[in-house]
DNA sequence: ATTATAATTAGAATAATTCTTGATATCGGT
DNA sequence: ACCGATATCAAGAATTATTCTAATTATAAT
C-alpha cells in the first residue's frame, strides 16, 4: 500500500503560486503533507503533522488552508458517511474503497474507456460535474 | 419528479413488526413519512412532519427511529458532503444525482447487466459490501 | 399482576467545523 | 524603502448535527 510519496520530501520546493492561489508558508506545508501522506488524513491529522514545521499554526488555519486548496482544485476533499472530512492530493478521477477490517482507504481508478452515462440511468438532460464513488467492504486474505 | 407515494397515505396500515424490528407508533409514523416523502428528508424534516400526528415526539426519538430503521435495512441513510444525513425508503440499489440549480436529489438506477467490478480498478481481493454513488451537476433545460 | 426489557423524552454533552476579531504579513504604487 | 490596502493568520467563541444520559413510560414475558 502506498502511503508515502518519496518524490515529495520536506525539502521539496513548492512554487509561490499554484493555479492563482498564493502559496503562503502555511499552505505550502499543508500541501506538502498531503503530497507525502497518501492516507487521506483529516484536518486534525494534518494539524498534528504540520506542527513539526510550524509550531504556531492553528487548527483554524489548517482548515482555511485546506479549504483554499480545495477551492482552487489543488487537492480534493473526501467524505465518508458523516466522519471528519479527509483530504487527498490524488487529482485523478477516482473513487474510494474503505476496507472495514483495517480502516484503510484505497483509491480506486476507473477502467479505461468507461463512461458513467453507460452505467447509470441518469435523469434526462443531466450534466454531471462531479462524481463521488465510495465502496465499503473487506479484502480477502490472499 | 416523484416526491409523494400515493399508495402510502396517512391511513396505510403498517405491520407490528418489520424484519425483526418492533414497529412502535413512533417508528410507524417515521416510516410512513419516508414512504410518502420521496424527497430524501433530513432527520429534522421528518421531525417537523411527524409532529402533526405525534405532537409529543422528540427529535432524539426521530433519530432513534431512523437509526433503528436503517439498522434493520428498512430504509437507507444517505450523506452528501458533510450536510445533514438524509433518509430514503428506496431500497433498490441506486445512486443520487444532486441538481445544484434546484437542490433536488434524483435517484439514479444502474443500467441492467452492469457489474461495478467491470468499471472500477478494485484492489485485488476486494469484497464490496456497499456502494455509494453521488453525482453533482445541473439539468439542461429541455 | 409483576417483573424485566425496550423505547421514549428532554435536555445536556460532544465533536467537527465555521465564525469573529484583532494581529501580521504581503502586495502595488509612489 | 515607505504606506495604505488587502489577504492571511491565530485564538478562542459560536454553531450545528448528532449522540448520550437519566428518568419515565410502554410493552412483553412470566
Amino acid at each position: 500500500m502506498v502511503t508515502q510519496n518519496p518524490d515529495f520530501s520536506a525539502e521539496t520546493e513548492i512554487p509561490e503560486e499554484i493555479s492563482g492561489l498564493r502559496m503562503t508558508r502555511q499552505r505550502q506545508e499543508v500541501y506538502r503533507i498531503l503530497m507525502q501522506e497518501r492516507n487521506h488524513p483529516t484536518a486534525n491529522d494534518v494539524f498534528m503533522r504540520v506542527k513539526d514545521r510550524l509550531p504556531n499554526i492553528s487548527l483554524a488555519t489548517v482548515y482555511n488552508c485546506l479549504e483554499a486548496l480545495v477551492q482552487h482544485g489543488i487537492i480534493r476533499q473526501v467524505n465518508f458517511e458523516r466522519e471528519s472530512s479527509r483530504y487527498c492530493s490524488n487529482l485523478q478521477e477516482h473513487g474510494h474503497f474503505h476496507d472495514q477490517s483495517t480502516g484503510v482507504i484505497h483509491d480506486v481508478g476507473f477502467k479505461p474507456g468507461i463512461n458513467l452515462a453507460d452505467v447509470l440511468e441518469l435523469p434526462p438532460g443531466a450534466l454531471v460535474e462531479d462524481i463521488e464513488i465510495t465502496l465499503r467492504g473487506k479484502i480477502a486474505a490472499s
